[in-house]
Formats: structure tokens, sequence, C-alpha cells
DNA sequence: ATAATATATATGATTTTTCGTATATACAAG
DNA sequence: CTTGTATATACGAAAAATCATATATATTAT
């Protein structure tokens, strides 16, 4: 993982509120942070097929939905880095947590293994 | 400190090589910093003022040299990146080190308290 | 005072990134 | 099969970042 490429992936409010989101969450779809972060679904789906091209993030599709996780192949320090940023962000991220936690039907979630 | 602010700092070859050399030796002047990157000094110049109007380095003015360092006043979560980052990627580093350290006619450190 | 060195900044061009919108694909429900 | 929902991608426009080059300022040396 070359370092330049892994922080231009954090260098966007979009991939950057993912990202923590995503941490904090272990998985979400796509509907979902379309809803927390409040932007238009291509908008996200865009951000995240780039989180995923440059291997931050892995998908898993169950049914109609998406799901991202962080790559747990991640080197140590970047995994390192995505839990720190995300421990002393807290008040940045509220916001997306609050609408998460606000949103109806969100979908349920089915183990992968099943 | 945002982060995202933070990390578009980081999002750059040339400010994040900057910032790696100046972590790893303390402090650099821009002569030794645009030797070490081979790059134009007007390039250096300009990411360094970038670094620093971000407050990520601070600067001292010493004769004709301008001495950055990381600004010790940061978060401690954007302090333990920028070591993180630089532990994990000594390879990423070397070529400019190398470069450093077979510079010829370094200035002279004089404590910035005489 | 003149010349040389170190650094900073201005300017306009170029490149890269981001975006909105439209559209395509896949699955689920009826 | 049709409709609705979830997601991905294509495309051109807009915005942002980066760059090379020229030039300005400050300091040191002669």
């Amino acid at each position: 993982m070359n370092p330049v490429q892994f922080y231009k992936c954090l260098a966007d409010e979009t991939r950057l509120r993912c990202l923590m989101l995503i941490e904090h969450e272990d998985e979400l779809c796509v509907c979902e942070l379309t809803e927390a972060l409040d932007e238009s679904q291509p908008k996200v789906s865009r951000h995240l097929a780039q989180l995923r091209q440059c291997e931050l993030l892995l998908d898993r599709k169950q049914g109609q939905w998406v799901y991202y996780r962080i790559n747990p192949s991640l080197p140590d320090w970047a995994k390192s880095v995505l839990q720190q940023t995300n421990e002393a962000n807290k008040a940045f991220l509220k916001v997306n947590l609050d609408s998460l936690f606000r949103m109806g039907d969100r979908p349920n979630r089915v183990a992968s293994c099943c």
C-alpha cells in the first residue's frame, strides 16, 4: 500500500466519512451510507468504488444490497491510522451516526456464511 | 485540526515526503529538502508554505536559511499518524534520505536559543 | 555597492479530481 | 412479465490542485 495513494483516499470528505462510518459499524450498505451522509447515491457509490479499487474496502453482495467493510488485509499501519482517526474524531462523525440511527427500514443483516 | 484537511496535506507525494523527512530529521531547511527530493525550489517551497498555513509545520529563520519542523501543537492523533507512517514506510523514504546524506555543503545548525 | 545564495510568491497553463445527470444492471415483489 | 428498489457506471462540465517559469525579497560575501 503506497502511503500517498492511501492518503489520497482519505483526503475527500465523502470518502473519509464513509470509511469512518464503516470502521465504526463494521459493515454498511450503500443505502445506509447514502442516508447517513445525506448525499446522492451515485456520488456515494462512485467514492466506494474508488475505495474498493484501492483495496481499502471489500464488498459483499447479499440480495439487492452490497455491504462494504474495511479490508482486513490492509497493512497494520493503515488499519491503525483508520482506528486512531476514528477514536480521536468522534464529534466529526456524530451527525452521520445520528442520521444512520434515525434511519427507518434499514436492511436486515444476514451473516455471510448462510 | 479537521481530519479531511489534515489528510489532504498528506495526499501529495512532495508534501508527504517532506513531512516524513522532517519527522525523521527533526528539522530541515528548504535547500536540504529540495536536494533530497530532487525537485525544483519553488515547488518545494510552495508545498512547505501550504503545510505551514495548515499548521502541520512551523518554521524558524536563521540567517539565510529557513528550517521547518513538525508543529508540536498538533493533536496527538495527528502526530501519531505521522510517526506510524514513517516507521512503517522506511523503504519509501530511503531514496530521499540517501540523497540527503550524500549532499555536500549542508548548512550548519545553530541552536535557535543563541 | 555588487554578486551570489536561499527562499517566497505571482501568474497563467495544465492536469487531476469531483460532480450532476442520465442510464444500465441486478434482484425482489406482485 | 411488470414494477420498484439497490447499486454501478458513463459522460461531459465544473472545480480544485499542481506545475513551470519568472520574479521579488532577504541575507551573506566580496
